[in-house]
DNA sequence: AATGAATGAGTGTTCATTCAT
DNA sequence: GATGAATGAACACTCATTCAT
């Protein structure tokens, strides 16, 4: 398994700097393979393709993404703790990663609409997550039993996610994480029961 | 001014389709042209370059959408009502001229980062427009004195356009503006007074 | 007779203006016509085509330039003045004129060998001028009976031309016609019995 | 170093042949890369741009051309022998190597004032070695001690390349090393002693 | 005669991918 | 496994010339 070897992760680190550092179309073979220390020819041993590097790197930094929300919403019982947590978590960790939210935000949309589409197969985790709180909530009396829940789950993730790239945009030149219990809260207001 | 020419309208139209029909990246400018039933050089009497194609492209068609939207929020006094006019259309809007939805959600999101700039300075009008009708909702005490205007805003645009590019991914395969008083419902609960 | 009517020359002026303050590639016949202030179509009642002009513009100067010297020469006896009155005019006839100066040395060097070589029968006017100024020379006995007509003109003309392509270059920026004497006792030195 | 590989000269040699059979504005880098055996891209590994195959060509050529006229005059001791010498290579060089008489004598010249302003800097070396033999005839006595360097040089320079271009536009059908002799003695003439 | 909008052929350069070593 | 030199397809833009008015 290609996945367990060094070099794999050392290729995927080195796009993701070489793309927030010049730019998704400016992110050439060469120069990865330059950043990653290896030659050109060594990329196409653990990838098939470029397109391959940039899924799998979506792959692996979503997949890590989606491990540690979930890991922190483990044990909580209400579902509006959870709502609230995950969004506090979707800022921080991309506050941390200043170079994985330049990536994700603006970078890796600039990719053809075929990459975008599977981009998309490996949010399906995330947004089910989301799903599931929703579920949750509705299940338990928090949220409306009318609650429409894909719509529902639309407005969280197209929320939090206009409000990152905002941030990214801005340079990320205020405090993320700090906005986010207020932008939890607005969110519940809409799914709460008056 | 080029704008009045008949020919300037009909590349802009061409383009629509052609990249819609195409993909961003396989639009060439010969394709346009083609489309546009001119010579390639007659672009170029009426655009600089290719970008200013997409540029001209994204003011023509954000200029009437905002145009339009503003139109129908005029003579209107509530600003709960205004805010769900403004989804109803933006919906209405993109859900009749379906190549520009698919342009403006995907395709035209592939450009790179400096055109992307370009763009969002024309979508500002918008912005602007959604933040006067929050202002207007706080001032009438329709919405909390708390509301912080740029998050509610964010709010707004990310779950509108996350719901438009969802309903776009899926081929258009349901009806939109079925789903807007749903949408203006929830996003007015995030913000309304308890 | 096109050559009568006043655009041609218009347009003969302006060329030599275009190409000298643009450069020979950057002056494209939209530029030449509107520094000629007529329509670029205009230009084609009077020329064939873009060559025609350099071609007629070349033959307009070069007719006077040779015709200027001829005159000059007449009703000179001795081949050595001639010789020295020939290099004194060139000179002068050419610093009085930059643009011309910049055009004939440098820029309408550029022009595709097709073009230099119908200039060059422009030129033979001029060369046959020299050549007549030799052969009296050698007959006279002022010139070395032994004198390769063929050699003496070369080295006369690749002189001369040499002489202003160096000046040209220097942005014309010390006195030509006060080197003309130097330079024609130099060539005399060459041809004379010694 | 690139100027070591042997892809590096087999690149330069085709632009030579290139140009020389099909013209300055018809050697296509398409058509070097096909002359050259190689790639359209590798080209690219070994150049700049286009650009840069013109000016290496001429400083390769012409580098050599300069180096092989000082080898034929070191061990000469008087200016009169080395300028008859430095004639007569020149000429033999060139009627050596018929294509890259055409490139240097016409087809080069088509190239822009750019590239020409940085051919002329690679002149400069020929120059001062012409500059130098002057200058030393007037020490030693050889030549007159008012001659003007810059002048006899341009004669100089001026007699040769006209002498070598006229025989390049009768397509080098008469023997042009024939000539050097009395083109030399010519030139000695203009300067010597009387 | 004069106009100027329209035409469309032509080309240097990049970069993902391959494969001989 | 690792290398990196070599490959070659693909494309925006210019400008001399035409021709309907």
């Amino acid at each position: 398994m290609k996945r367990n070897k060094p070099k794999y992760h050392q290729i995927i680190d080195a796009a993701v700097v070489t793309i927030a550092e010049n730019g998704y179309h400016q992110a050439q073979v060469a120069k990865i393979a330059k950043q990653a220390g290896v030659a050109d020819g060594t990329i196409y041993l653990y990838f098939k393709n470029k397109e391959d590097i940039l899924i799998s790197l979506f792959e692996e930094k979503m997949g890590s993404f989606v491990k540690k929300i979930q890991e922190a919403l483990a044990g909580k019982t209400e579902a509006a703790e959870k709502l609230l947590l995950l969004v506090d978590h979707h800022f921080s960790i991309l506050a941390e990663d200043r170079h994985l939210a330049v990536v994700t935000q603006l970078e890796l949309r600039q990719s053809n609409k075929e990459l975008r589409l599977k981009i998309n197969g490996v949010l399906k985790d995330y947004l089910q997550l989301i799903d599931e709180v929703l579920k949750e909530g509705v299940e338990k009396g928090e949220f409306r039993p009318s609650l429409n829940i894909q719509l529902a789950r639309q407005m969280i993730f197209g929320t939090i996610d206009e409000t990152v790239t905002t941030w990214v945009m801005n340079d990320q030149k205020y405090d993320l994480p700090a906005l986010s219990s207020e932008v939890g809260e607005m969110l519940l207001n809409g799914f709460s029961i008056r």
